[in-house]
DNA sequence: TTCCAGGGGTAGA
DNA sequence: TCTACCCATGGA
């Protein structure tokens, strides 16, 4: 099948620094996503609504002032008008673009130090196109080492993704179609996620049984607080995953308290002591409504290229 | 072999 | 609200 490229630009508003979003979690090297660090490029397949399969080969260019994201599509076909809007709307949704974080700016700027270089376009944290992806990857990481969210990542995306034309080895992340179309059982046994394949079957036959409705959750009308209980009614979503997925919905107020927290916070903050989550915690009280990327940037520094 | 990880559900107080 | 106990899996 003949592959084409088309070439499509965003022009986010600055400060905006492409690589920093890019590579500021671990997100960046969860299949689909591909990130090489030497050229600083993102890859990803993406399956579009008609189930055309498309590799965005993503790149930052222009300053953190003035920026550019281009993205160069792979696609057989044609790609209609239609079809480049929903993908610049995607890789602008991954990368924040429309997201306001003078706020955090102006609070980085009047604690100083260190803190200050976040205004030079960082805090945004990727994610995903789809809340679905950004779910089932979120309840990928509890209860397991990095290495084991990476694994059960993998055989997600290499079962149940489709592939690319141009480099079938290269998949998009599985839709809950996808999922809920085989058995539990034929599920459980194809990808090892252990209890958690229960947790993201139920997932995927709710959404595609139009029990839950993943648009609700991008309701800025809905608290925080109240938000928070909607993610805890999803099975397998506790305090973790939820502040995990207020941050990928772009609420910040709530602490991710994990065992990297608890041995960071306790590591930096509490020599010779044991805190309790609750004075762990309170480490960050006066960030407010921007605790979560306070404490992703005060441990972040110390991360290195495993990720 | 045992322990436990970028936790969460459930039952019982 | 808090606590014990259980939960698959695989790396250390």
């Amino acid at each position: 099948m003949k592959i084409h490229t088309t070439h499509l630009t965003i022009h986010p508003q600055g400060p905006f620094h492409f690589a920093a979003t890019a590579y500021s979690h671990g997100w960046v090297v969860l299949l689909p996503n591909r990130w090489d660090a030497q050229k600083q490029i993102l890859q990803r397949i993406e399956r579009l609504p008609d189930g055309k399969v498309v590799r965005l080969t993503v790149r930052g260019t222009g300053t953190v002032a003035q920026p550019e994201i281009h993205i160069a599509v792979e696609h057989p076909g044609t790609l209609s008008a239609g079809e480049q809007k929903i993908l610049l709307d995607l890789v602008g949704h991954m990368f924040r673009v429309d997201e306001a974080f003078h706020d955090f700016y102006e609070l980085c700027r009047r604690k100083g130090g260190r803190w200050e270089k976040l205004g030079q376009g960082l805090g945004r944290l990727l994610r995903s196109p789809g809340l679905f992806e950004d779910i089932v990857k979120t309840l990928c990481t509890t209860n397991i080492q990095w290495g084991g969210t990476k694994r059960m990542v993998e055989g997600l995306v290499e079962a149940y993704g489709d592939s690319f034309a141009g480099d079938p080895t290269h998949k998009a992340f599985p839709t809950a179609e996808a999922i809920a179309a085989v058995p539990l059982e034929d599920f459980s046994a194809t990808v090892r996620l252990g209890y958690r394949a229960e947790y993201v079957y139920t997932l995927a036959r709710r959404i595609v049984d139009g029990e839950l409705d993943l648009r609700s959750f991008w309701d800025r009308a809905i608290t925080t607080p109240e938000m928070k209980k909607r993610l805890l009614a999803v099975k397998g979503v506790g305090n973790y995953a939820a502040a995990t997925l207020l941050m990928l919905l772009g609420r910040h107020d709530e602490l991710a308290v994990d065992s990297v927290f608890r041995q960071f916070v306790a590591k930096k903050y509490f020599p010779n002591t044991q805190p309790s989550d609750a004075e762990a915690q309170q480490i960050y009280t006066d960030w407010g409504e921007w605790k979560y990327l306070a404490y992703w940037f005060d441990v972040w520094e110390g991360f290195d290229e495993e990720v």
